[in-house]
DNA sequence: CTTTTTATGACGACTGGTCTATATAAAATG
DNA sequence: CATTTTATATAGACCAGTCGTCATAAAAAG
């Protein structure tokens, strides 16, 4: 008895608000790190009270930042999806994907980059949890990237090397392209994986 | 009269205990991040006083941010010109570039990875000062590199080329390497820059 | 109206970086 | 050797800000 049919709907409201904070936190967490960004920073971004975080996020400050993972690889990995449906080539998939990180810099003035290598770098040590989430979300975008260079007729063990090397090497340029402000990097690193796919 | 010859030797110990400090601070910053670290753990880790802080870096704990910074733009350039003169061949030299990093990674079991990538990341945005020493430090590291490449008979404008190609996909298989605590990602790297040298 | 779910903001215990005032050691001077 | 002047080092107070909790308010349901 007592049966909850009636309401499948009511999270609503509390899910709008809490995937609202989730994209807020991965906004500022982009652009200043985990630690840096106080939960009070966090709400008054948001226009949301302090005491929510704690209805939304029991478990404090780390499950926000598994959410924003989660949340990341969801995001990012429609991307890679959309542009490789998009693409008529292995080379035109890649650059859709570069691209797509040059936007968010450009849009942001390069103060955003990888909603994740942040969090890798500051929290892969420190807590297991968040480490295992941002392993399986690096390894979900390979794979997407796997799949489609192999439905371009890649070899498949040739095409997860690629796509490793395409990561690591869009990861550092991220990181290298954030200190000078420029396109730079992520232009050298596409041209090159293009050449060398 | 009272010309100050013989004293050129007064800043020793102060100069000890400075780069004592960035070098516990280099330590911790690259495990848990800048932000993350107090100076009070800074202290305590190098059974200093708090208060001596404010002297060796009076301009507070950003300074110290810049002094690992070029203390890691000299080791690591060291480092690699090491690296260039034991080897024998462009293949060799990456090889030890990348496999110093692999030591680091296993040595500190998959805690540390690049020294200076976390500031770029946590305080690129925030600190103008910081973000020009940084970008010295990967400016430097790739040219000592590209230097080589060109001594080992490669054209100047591809040594240059790959010597950023290189620096990315090392940076970027470090974040990965961590996350996943194992050494794969750099052993495909170096596989990788190797095979299209 | 009563009960249960959802949401909130004030509060506390604590730590953060910074700074000023003081102590110690070294050099210079007489 | 004694004294003054400088360089080096230390201690602790300070306030702003941290995260997390909890007693309560609003809404929904019964």
């Amino acid at each position: 008895m007592s049966t909850k049919q009636t309401t499948p709907r009511r999270k609503r409201k509390g899910e709008t608000t809490k995937s609202k904070l989730t994209a807020i936190a991965m906004d500022l967490f982009q652009r200043k790190g985990f630690v840096a960004v106080g939960l009070n920073e966090l709400c008054s971004a948001g226009d949301l009270p302090k005491g929510s975080i704690y209805y939304h996020f029991p478990k404090g400050k780390n499950d926000i930042a598994i959410a924003v993972v989660e949340q990341a690889k969801q995001e990012i990995g429609d991307a890679i999806q959309q542009a490789g449906a998009a693409a008529d080539s292995k080379e035109s998939f890649v650059a859709a994907v570069v691209q797509g990180f040059a936007h968010i810099l450009v849009q942001s003035d390069f103060e955003k980059g990888c909603p994740v290598s942040t969090l890798a770098l500051e929290l892969s040590a420190q807590d297991a949890d968040i480490a295992s989430a941002i392993s399986q979300c690096f390894d979900h975008w390979q794979t997407l990237v796997t799949d489609r260079l192999i439905r371009f007729g890649e070899q498949p063990d040739t095409a997860e090397q690629l796509a490793q090397i395409s990561f690591c090497a869009l990861e550092g340029a991220l990181i290298l392209a954030r200190t000078q402000k420029s396109l730079h990097p992520l232009e050298r690193v596409q041209q090159h994986l293009i050449q060398h796919l």
